[in-house]
DNA sequence: TCGTTCCGGGG
DNA sequence: GTGTACGGAACGA
């Protein structure tokens, strides 16, 4: 760590071991730190100056207070003065008053100036900040002593329902179920006195849990508050703390009060990390995640047991009475599936932690942009003694988006997927577009520090060995670098005044190097003979001639890849036997190994019907295959086994998640009757709970159905019969002409004289007037 | 039908 | 003293 640069990005001060850090306006500074070697943990107060950054000296009064210092910071930066005194409230309380006897009105706190003339920022993120310390030098994920647990209650509302059972895994990894015993004031008090007992004992650093900021501390919180029981969950005294946040638990204050002001609870000393965020934040790279419910992502990521016990929620309790041990086996595996996850995908914010000067549960929870970046231009400009440019409301420019072609619809083959690797922060630094207010070039060379350095974690994470801390460090380190990285672009485009440096020309200028960039890929591939079929921001599909193998493939990409600046690397993704181009962004890719791929809405939708689905697939597969007579036969034996009932209820069902309370919806029933509501009350539910998912389908009478455990197999089969033709059979008809398309799909019941035979059937591609 | 708002998750 | 996801589904005229 020697030069400007590395500073920028991971501070200076090399103290290592820092778990926690609790800063106070005062001055002090209280850090938890592990040992690498003896894993120890030790406590040690520090002391810093409280500081601010004002854009002028207008309120404040030196001469009569010698403990205050001023500093001006050099450059054109509006926000230049850099205030300092021993306590931050008494600074703060001084400035306030004279600036209202200045303006003659009350100015109430700081914000109140409003950003673009003071940056105060909360007294941990100054010390770090100002210290250039930083979280867990020296340590690895595995020396985090890391402790879960997860509520199991009688419902969702915690003004009305209760705790029953605990699960509680402990740093080394034992697991331990606290039981209510009963549902009374007294039991559930008990309950939680020892969760406090065993959090103490356990003393951890962080604790974890999926949705543990949404669900299990406001209403861990909100029971204790109730029970009187107090909750001193973190290593100093006193109860949880607040903080606001974006996403978090919706404070219940009065019906009047200020609508959706979320806040997140903080317990001084540990770090409180919700698993949802990880998986939200891997998951808007990847994108492939079925949803974010902890059982979903444990199952799709291989942590999930084969004997993993499943509970639909409202059914919790109901088996904990029958069943207990049903109920124990799945709370464990819950903290047993959030331990695994937390380490998986938590070692990004973990990395994150290393480098910004914010607590390491902010980073876990945080934007790139304004979370980590911001932060970073911050420390990185006070390093240098500048002046910090203040936010700057939009010149009105609108921001431009990026390209987006459907070239060709209908099947395809021998279909290639080419793209640019991190489009965005490629292009900021090949043509050096940056925010015109850094001066200092701060975001620039912080991107391309990252991209250098990802560069080399990734080719350690390769050499280390799999499975080791190493490894682990490395791929979370990249994976940090490369949040990071593809953030900068966001950082720049961000709307109205919500970051520092945002700089909207910037923005667009790096869209259009964008559009010309994949202009240029789509022209010069298709100039070698390719068809294109459909290009989206930095990737391109298309089908390759012919009688063209693999390497005729990767030739093409290559030579077109050598037209494109240095810096912006076109890659050659990967290849598939056969794609259906239904609508831009929706199409489905037949691997050479037979995988199938659907993407889009026209091909997953949480709604669809299970037959549906299950139709669409294998019509698509064998599509895909050439085997139109096949996709007939699966269209003609779906329609039967819905005519003939052989379908089981469950298959023709939606899934759907219920927005009224019964209340509400009896409000409503005269103007509009709903299917899911009426499925409940004609099932004789009339107790039900906002956010309940149900299965609901339409019965042969024209009525609601609601699935539970029986199988009436009484749904309307001429509706179901629309439905697959009109919404599932429908997702194949770029494929075929029209004429085909009624042949393939015609009604047996209804023959056609002049239908084409289907074994003579081909699938079809369609030009689109797309043109670049 | 169209624009706007809400939601994702947790029991 | 928070942060601008994103794409579908529900809502409100």
């Amino acid at each position: 760590m020697n030069c400007r640069e590395d500073e920028w990005l991971w501070g200076w001060d090399p103290t290592p071991g820092i778990v926690s850090v609790w800063a106070s306006a005062d001055g002090h500074a209280l850090l938890w730190r592990r040992d690498h070697a003896t894993g120890k943990l030790s406590r040690e107060l520090d002391t810093f100056v409280p500081w601010m950054l004002l854009d002028r000296l207008d309120d404040l009064r030196p001469e009569s207070d010698p403990a205050i210092t001023v500093r001006e910071l050099s450059g054109p930066g509006s926000l230049r003065y850099l205030v300092s005194a021993p306590d931050l409230r008494a600074l703060t309380t001084s400035i306030l008053q004279n600036a209202s006897k200045r303006l003659g009105r009350r100015v109430a706190t700081l914000q109140d100036f409003g950003k673009q003339s003071v940056l105060s920022l909360p007294p941990d993120e100054q010390y770090l900040t100002a210290t250039g310390r930083a979280y867990f030098r020296g340590l690895s994920f595995d020396h985090l002593r890391r402790m879960q647990f997860d509520l199991e209650t009688t419902g969702l509302d915690a003004a009305r329902d209760r705790i029953f059972l605990i699960a509680v895994r402990d740093p080394a990894g034992a697991v331990e179920l606290l039981e209510a015993g009963e549902l009374s004031d007294e039991a559930e008090a008990r309950l939680i006195r020892r969760l406090v007992d065993r959090v103490s004992a356990a003393d951890p650093d962080v604790i974890e849990n999926h949705n543990l900021h949404g669900f299990d501390l406001p209403f861990l919180e909100r029971r204790a508050r109730l029970l009187r029981v107090p909750l001193p969950l973190g290593r100093i005294g006193g109860g949880l703390r607040q903080r606001a946040a974006q996403r978090g638990a919706q404070l219940e204050g009065g019906a009047a009060a200020p609508p959706r002001r979320r806040v997140r609870y903080i317990a001084p000393g540990r770090e409180l990390i919700d698993t949802l965020d990880a998986v939200i934040r891997h998951d808007f790279s990847t994108r492939e995640l079925p949803g974010h419910g902890l059982k979903e992502v444990a199952r799709h990521l291989g942590i999930a047991g084969p004997d993993r016990v499943t509970i639909p929620g409202d059914r919790i309790y109901q088996v904990y009475l029958s069943d207990p041990g049903r109920v124990r086996s799945y709370a464990a595996s819950d903290v047993e599936e959030v331990a695994g996850l937390a380490k998986l995908l938590g070692g990004a914010a973990f990395a994150l932690a290393s480098m910004a000067p914010r607590r390491y549960e902010r980073l876990a929870d945080a934007g790139a942009a304004t979370g980590v970046i911001d932060p970073l231009l911050v420390r990185a400009y006070l390093r240098a003694g500048a002046a910090l440019p203040a936010h700057q409301p939009s010149d009105g420019t609108p921001h431009s988006g990026a390209a987006l072609h459907l070239f060709a619809t209908g099947v395809a083959h021998r279909v290639v997927k080419a793209d640019v690797a991190s489009l965005y922060p490629s292009l900021m630094r090949a043509y050096r577009i940056g925010p015109a207010r850094d001066h200092l070039g701060a975001m620039l060379a912080l991107v391309d520090r990252l991209v250098e350095q990802r560069l080399a974690a990734k080719s350690a994470a390769r050499s280390a060995p799999p499975h080791s801390p190493e490894r682990h460090r490395q791929e979370a380190m990249s994976a940090a670098m490369k949040l990071v990285v593809n953030s900068a672009y966001g950082y720049l485009a961000a709307g109205g005044d919500l970051t520092r440096f945002a700089d909207v020309h910037a923005a667009n200028e790096v869209t259009r190097r964008g559009r010309e960039t994949l202009a240029l890929m789509c022209r010069e591939l298709a100039g070698r003979g390719v068809t294109l079929l459909e290009a989206d921001t930095d990737g391109v599909y298309f089908s390759a001639p012919e009688g063209w193998d693999e390497s005729a493939e990767r030739r093409a990409v290559a030579e077109v890849a050598a037209l494109l600046p240095e810096l912006v690397r076109l890659e050659f993704e990967g290849r598939y036997a056969a794609m259906l181009s239904h609508e831009p962004k929706n199409y489905a890719l037949l691997g050479y190994d037979g995988v199938l791929t659907l993407r889009g809405v026209a091909f997953r939708s949480s709604r669809a019907e299970p037959f549906g689905e299950k139709f669409l697939r294998r019509a698509i597969a064998l599509l895909l295959r050439g085997e139109v007579e096949g996709v007939r036969e699966a269209y003609l034996e779906t329609l039967d086994a819905l005519r003939g009932h052989q379908l089981p209820t469950r298959d023709v069902a939606s899934r759907v998640r219920l927005t009224k309370s019964p209340a509400k919806y009896l409000e409503s029933q005269g103007t509009r009757k709903e299917l899911p509501y009426e499925a409940l009350i004609g099932a004789g539910r009339t107790q039900w709970s906002v956010g309940d998912r149900i299965l609901v389908y339409r019965t042969r009478s024209g009525g609601a159905g609601l699935v539970e455990d029986d199988d009436r197999r009484d749904y309307d089969a001429d509706h179901y019969v629309r439905v697959l033709r009109e919404t599932f059979a429908a997702r194949l008809e770029r494929a075929f002409t029209a004429e085909d398309f009624e042949a393939v799909f015609a009604d047996p019941d209804q023959p056609s004289l002049f239908a084409p035979a289907v074994e003579s059937i081909r699938a079809v591609l369609t030009r689109e007037p797309d043109t670049i």
